[in-house]
DNA sequence: ACCTGAACACCGTTCAAGT
DNA sequence: ACCTGAACACCGTTCAAGT
């Protein structure tokens, strides 16, 4: 089995996988510029197809987002190998949780399916996400064999965390409290 | 000025109050039964009143969100005096902590307004959200003064922190493990 | 195969008519 | 004053016709 949406197909027509692109660009714009509440109709038109091309590849508009989660999953595990990479165990711990957390400031359309709204849809990401699970686990427990993390942390707990701190970016419009928050949990995951 | 929507208008006739009660309590209860998908049409039929009544008293489906939501905070506040009787001063913030999760566990309505969602309307909440937060920094403060709180918490983070935590009852259908997430914060605000 | 857009479905909101 | 529900508006989704 495999979890690309595209492994077991045919390459897609020269002219389809343009619209394609097309599409996923216009997406990324407009729920940047808009929030979730960017329309399929507009999605679609400018990206320049018909809004039956736009459900051709997407059965849903929830799909749509789903797709683009996994493109900024797909990101986190750079972010996450690149801090990897950080000399000191507890630093490169609290590095990719700040740089995660950059990462997404932008993102409304990200943060609402973070929280998990209307029961969103996981399929299709779950293989991304257990690439960035692994490197988060190794960053955990070389900081927690250094001394400088609480050993009962367990590597589920970091997309919880990640979570809280994604939702606090909307708490009363006050986005940039979110580092504050993130202080906090780092503070809660030193050993006691 | 007053923020009591009710304060300077006369009382309502006998049978307009009764109706508001009616649709109020059908709103919590379709609320708490379908999450906030839970439709204008049905709410009004529920209470056995007409769509336009229900739109008479609320001018928008946000309005009738946030009345609710009024509720849920003077009932906040009635916790955050309980346990202002507590005795141990970080017992009485953590306990405080643990009882507003719990009040607002299985209210899906709530927890997408906490998460401020579409700009959440705060207007006409923002007196029992005051008189909330007066009980909740004076239980912070004598945490603090106890030393058993850092001294730089802040009255203001106790909701980001709430915020955080509710959103982790939405994350990934892991509704329960909002429990842990309280105790890494609660970690957090311990004396380094 | 792929593209199109008119039509449909759903649901929040309005408003003219009624008591 | 208050109540009613048919009608409207908006937007996600479908599908018959076209290349």
């Amino acid at each position: 089995v495999t979890t690309d949406i595209r492994a077991d197909t045919r390459p897609l027509r020269a002219d389809a996988r343009r619209n394609l692109e097309r599409i996923l660009a216009s997406a990324r714009a407009l729920f940047a510029e808009r929030g979730p509440g960017a329309q399929m109709e507009d999605i679609a038109a400018h990206a320049g197809v018909g809004i039956g091309t736009l459900y051709r590849r997407f059965p849903t508009k929830e799909a749509l987002v789903t797709e683009l989660v996994r493109e900024r999953f797909q990101e986190f595990g750079v972010i996450a190998a690149e801090c990897e990479g950080i000399e000191g165990p507890y630093d490169a711990l609290a590095t990719m949780m700040r740089r995660h957390g950059e990462a997404v400031e932008d993102d409304v359309a990200f943060q609402l399916a973070m929280m998990n709204l209307n029961e969103f849809e996981w399929e299709g990401i779950e293989q991304d996400k257990a690439a960035l699970n692994a490197v988060v686990a190794r960053i955990i427990e070389r900081a927690q064999s250094a001394g400088e993390v609480r050993a009962d942390l367990r590597a589920e707990d970091y997309g919880m965390m990640m979570c809280g701190i994604t939702a606090t970016m909307h708490f009363m419009g006050r986005s940039h409290e979110w580092r504050r928050h993130l202080d906090l949990i780092l503070a809660g995951l030193k050993p006691s």
